[in-house]
DNA sequence: TCTGGGGTCCTAGGACCC
DNA sequence: TCTGGGGTCCTAGGACCC
């Protein structure tokens, strides 16, 4: 850009305020269990993660008795009786359904959408300054709402940080009709005045515990602090931050997925294993997993790491002692094809494994990854044919498709033995099984 | 007894190059 | 005898997110 369009730009008077919309669904696996059996509607609600392990999600029912996030279940185990709380096991299929199904009534509102995770997705606003945007986000919460049962709250802002902080705020008070736009407030210093540093986007445990000390309490606490000096003091992340509180967007809108840098694959065991066959099998379906994500996505892999771990709660340290190791490869040319991954990690696995060990999670992780169509082969090796080429991968990857994932696989998986996971309480895919669709009577 | 899984970005430091 | 300085790439680790 040249310097007379800059000063051009820059000197416009009234430049139109930027809106984003940060749209987040309520409590949202909650309100998925929820939203097949009615009869739960005023009952406390937990979902569990993997394993049946910990409390990944509570309606509001449960967060009002103290159940926290991220609580073992077994900690809770009385309260759960004695309140009656519905719990289920995590049922990703279903949670994946419909959070699709709301993503796409969200992009009827508008096209520039950017599906944050599961639950959340920003939206572009700019265009819409003549509607008012409150009565705008009111209707898209009833129109999600009826079209697919999952409750949302709204926060509008000039940049992400602040529409994440007004949608935060629209879930603490239930006077915003669960819109908030804070374009719209009168005094935004009083309102960030009340938010609390930790509850500020991108501010975890050890930043708000070090900006504590720093004598920085509060969201208008961190607008308000020197840029060069968050910079120094910790890094260019929360220099960012501090500026989009005040309203300077530095975090654009990713509506293109950009591709992935790495795919992992890893999980908890249901029962801890000491042998090393049953670990070989747990590997081998979890690259089976990981390279038919990245041949989904028209990828291959240059780097494989393999990762295995006993548990970092054990009771006693000399008859259990804590172990985790973990050892990477990189390929001479990348692939994507699985029995080819699988050697690769059954030969780190060897190179790690020690006998005597409880084990109780394993995991791999693909990474260099690079699109298929720009892939470079190695001048030294026979021409191997791969992904798109390669029928083999293509009809384990049509079959698995249409019947189902696990129809078809390799050997060195095995037919599921104890490190398979524990999902005692899970509900059925309602909305993409034939045979455990809802039924009327 | 029982404690998730999958990602991103940034920085510091070492190896290496010219 | 005297032995620089600037750059890139890679990796590990630390922080964050949902």
């Amino acid at each position: 850009m040249s310097f007379g369009v800059w000063l051009l730009m820059s000197s416009i008077p009234f430049e139109q305020q930027r809106a984003i919309a940060l749209v987040d669904c309520n409590n949202f696996y909650a309100s998925c269990e929820r939203l097949f059996q009615p009869q739960l509607s005023n009952r406390p609600i937990v979902v569990l993660s993997n394993n049946d392990g910990c409390i990944v999600a509570r309606s509001n029912e449960a967060k009002a008795l103290g159940i926290g996030m991220g609580t073992p279940l077994f900690k809770v185990k009385d309260e759960i009786k004695k309140y009656r709380i519905a719990v289920f096991s995590s049922n990703y299929t279903l949670y994946g359904d419909l959070s699709k199904r709301v993503m796409d009534t969200l992009k009827t509102f508008t096209p520039n959408v950017e599906v944050y995770s599961i639950d959340e997705s920003f939206l572009d606003l700019a265009g819409f300054e003549h509607h008012n945007l409150q009565q705008y986000g009111e209707v898209m919460r009833k129109t999600v709402m009826q079209w697919t049962g999952i409750p949302v709250s709204i926060g509008i802002g000039s940049t992400k940080t602040l529409a994440k902080t007004a949608n935060h705020l629209s879930k603490k008070s239930p006077t915003h009709n669960g819109v908030l736009n804070l374009n719209a407030v009168h005094d935004l210093t009083a309102v960030l005045e009340s938010v609390a540093i930790q509850d500020v986007w991108g501010i975890g445990r050890r930043w708000s515990d070090r900006l504590h000390q720093m004598g920085i309490h509060t969201a208008r606490q961190l607008r308000d602090a020197d840029t060069n000096d968050l910079k120094k003091r910790f890094n260019v992340i929360l220099a960012r931050t501090s500026q989009e509180l005040r309203g300077i967007p530095c975090i654009e809108l990713e509506e293109e997925q950009p591709d992935r840098q790495q795919i992992i694959s890893s999980r908890s065991f249901g029962e801890r294993i000491e042998q090393i066959h049953p670990l070989q099998q747990a590997l081998s379906h979890f690259v089976s997993r990981a390279a038919a994500k990245l041949r989904k996505q028209h990828l291959q892999a240059r780097h494989i790491s393999v990762f295995i771990q006993t548990s970092p709660h054990s009771k006693d340290p000399v008859t259990d002692p804590y172990y985790k190791n973990s050892q990477s490869t990189r390929l001479s040319t990348p692939s994507d094809n699985t029995g080819e991954l699988i050697q690769h990690a059954l030969q780190l696995l060897e190179q790690i494994y020690q006998p005597g060990h409880r084990y109780l999670r394993a995991g791999i992780m693909l990474s260099d990854l690079t699109p298929y169509a720009q892939r470079q082969g190695d001048l030294f090796a026979p021409v191997v044919q791969k992904s798109d080429n390669n029928p083999l991968m293509q009809a384990l990857d049509n079959i698995n498709q249409k019947m189902g994932v696990g129809t078809l696989r390799y050997a060195s998986e095995g037919f599921g033995g104890h490190w398979q996971m524990r999902q005692s309480r899970k509900s059925p895919r309602y909305t993409t099984r034939w045979d455990e669709l809802a039924v009327v009577r």
